[in-house]
RNA sequence: GGGCCGUUAGCUCAAUUGGCAGAGCAGGGGACUCUUAAUCCCAAGGUUGGAGGUUCGAUUCCUCCACGGCCCA
């Protein structure tokens, strides 16, 4: 953009302004021009030096009494809040990420000009604030300031300043809004990355090395969903965005790499609800010469570390060691089957109708135990649990159990009614996982969409030679949810997905 | 996919049986040198989500559509 030519800004005079008294976007784009006007750059390069504004409160904490005045020369930046007052002195609260402080400005310390100046500015504009600390005699902490630099013009105004944004609808398709009305949502979103950065933490201390592995794959697999399909126009063939990391982490596994974990998000092209994003952030880890209770052991742990990463509060007792009981004694608690007693589809089909539950009429045995698991368990799982050892059915990369036949050493944690991880000791028998891949292409033949596509290259790498190794899968996301009470997936992702408007 | 609820000023919310669509905040003009949801005075602000229908008259009743929330599948 050129530079405004000051007899075309004279035009925007007071009358022209008086016309467009609720235009807002107008009103605001008539003090740029006079900004500018007044040779003024309402959208500087930089502001070094400004100092957090929580970081300043904690510093001057018993610090100066009511009415008192320090030295210390300080600098803020941050977003126009509010304003009150106006004539000859007025108070601003400028806010930043780490919060809210207070500005004094007055006329004779400002200049004439300036605190005009200070006066035109709108609710929402970008500001830095030069000065020094005062406590008001009310023993408000402020900054008796001597300078307001004009960071950024806020072209749109804020949402109410003190009901904040409400409407869920604009929070999540406008989260910048949300962010800038509401406390608490920046405070969670700060949240979710400390939880984050305790997970990766507490990884990297155990020893492992975090790993990025393709998002965009010819073949999908290492979880029951569908993908979401691409297409690959230098290659000319379609390629899957992926939905597990499971795969190509057991061949860095075979690589020799011992412990990895990776990070990142994954696909699935299914259903939208209160605890399923279709891109969702998964965490999972693989650790050489592990069995399943190691990775229960350390699941267990590291959920712990990021609670208190957190500074969680809640109902929830995340201390280790968390209740562990089988699968099959879960669904008997929950609704008195014996699965592993009706072992075949039909009979446990009869076991339920005796139950008065509905039974859909083409779920096979597998699907019969999930939907008894989903429907009557998981609900009622609200501290910390693990599930263990599950049918082979439901679990075609998991290893034989060690004891109990037609079992696999496999895992779910269940918390707050809502499943978080899924782990196993990992099936490294190539002829056996063969065999396991089989029988996927069976039930894709039969027509189950969700079925493990056969992957000729995941096989050879077993065939290479894996070690024992326990893996999980940890959803990052409801994780966050559990930490922060929030009931919906969508609080806590920053853009959550929604329909075209 | 089904059920229920919602959509009104920039934001937060009202509006009686179907009878001129209102308030607070924000924004505009003015007063104010310790306010903090500042206060006081004045003026302004609307295609009531969209399209139809019923009616003399629709924010209100009906149908369809869009988007969202909650619950169910």
């Amino acid at each position: 953009m050129s530079g405004s030519d000051p007899a075309e800004v004279s035009a925007s005079t007071d009358e022209e302004v008086q016309e467009t008294a609720t235009d807002h976007l107008g009103m605001r784009r008539a003090k740029l021009d006079r900004l500018r006007a007044q040779g003024i750059e309402p959208f500087p390069h930089d502001f070094d030096g400004a100092q957090s504004i929580g970081a300043l409160r904690s510093s001057y904490e018993g610090r100066l009494d009511a009415g008192e005045e320090g030295q210390e020369r300080v600098r803020i930046a941050g977003r126009l809040a509010a304003r009150r007052g106006s004539g000859k002195a007025a108070f601003l609260d400028v806010v930043d990420r780490s919060g809210r402080l207070q500005v004094h400005a007055r006329i004779d310390l400002l200049g004439e000009d300036a605190y005009e100046r200070v006066l035109s500015l709108d609710l929402g504009d970008l500001i830095g604030v030069d000065g020094t600390m005062m406590r008001t005699r009310r023993g408000e902490l402020s900054v008796r300031t001597d300078a307001v630099t004009m960071l950024a013009k806020s072209l749109r105004p804020p949402p109410d300043k003190h009901h904040g944004l409400q409407d869920v609808e604009t929070r999540y398709r406008k989260r910048e809004l949300d962010l800038v009305a509401n406390e608490e949502t920046r405070e969670l979103f700060m949240t979710r990355a400390k939880i984050i950065a305790s997970v990766r933490k507490f990884l990297d201390e155990d020893g492992f090395i975090e790993v990025e592995t393709p998002v965009l794959q010819p073949l999908y697999g290492g979880a029951a969903a569908r993908p979401f399909t691409t297409h690959f126009n230098a290659l000319d063939s379609d390629f899957y965005l992926r939905i597990a990391t499971e795969l190509y982490l057991k061949r860095c596994i075979v690589g020799g790499l011992e412990r990895v974990y990776e990070l990142g998000k994954d696909f699935r092209n299914e259903g939208l609800s209160t605890k399923h994003n279709p891109e969702f952030t998964m965490l999972e880890w693989y650790e050489a010469h592990s069995d399943y209770e190691d990775v229960a052991a350390r699941c267990e742990r590291l959920v712990a570390t990021a609670a208190s990463a957190a500074n969680y509060s809640g109902d929830l007792d995340f201390s280790p060691p968390w209740r562990r009981l089988t699968l099959r004694q879960a669904i008997l608690d929950g609704c008195g089957i014996d699965v592993i007693e009706h072992r075949e589809r039909d009979e446990l089909a009869a076991a339920i109708k005796q139950r008065g539950f509905d039974v859909a009429p083409n779920d096979s045995w597998a699907q019969l135990v999930d939907e008894l698991l989903t429907k009557h368990v998981e609900p009622t799982l609200i501290q910390p649990t693990f599930l263990v050892d599950y049918p082979v059915e439901l679990s075609p990369f998991a290893k034989r159990h060690r004891s109990e036949p037609g079992l696999v050493e496999r895992f779910e944690a269940y918390c707050g009614g809502m499943e978080i991880a899924n782990a196993f000791s990992e099936l490294n028998d190539p002829d056996e996982q063969r065999a396991r891949f089989e029988t996927q292409r069976a039930a894709a033949a039969a027509g189950d969409d969700e079925s493990q596509p056969f992957d000729e290259s995941y096989l050879e790498a077993l065939e290479l030679g894996m070690p024992p190794t326990g893996g999980i899968g940890i959803g990052i996301d409801r994780l966050v949810m559990l930490l922060t009470g929030r009931q919906s997936i969508r609080e806590v992702v920053l853009f959550p997905a929604m329909r075209e408007a």
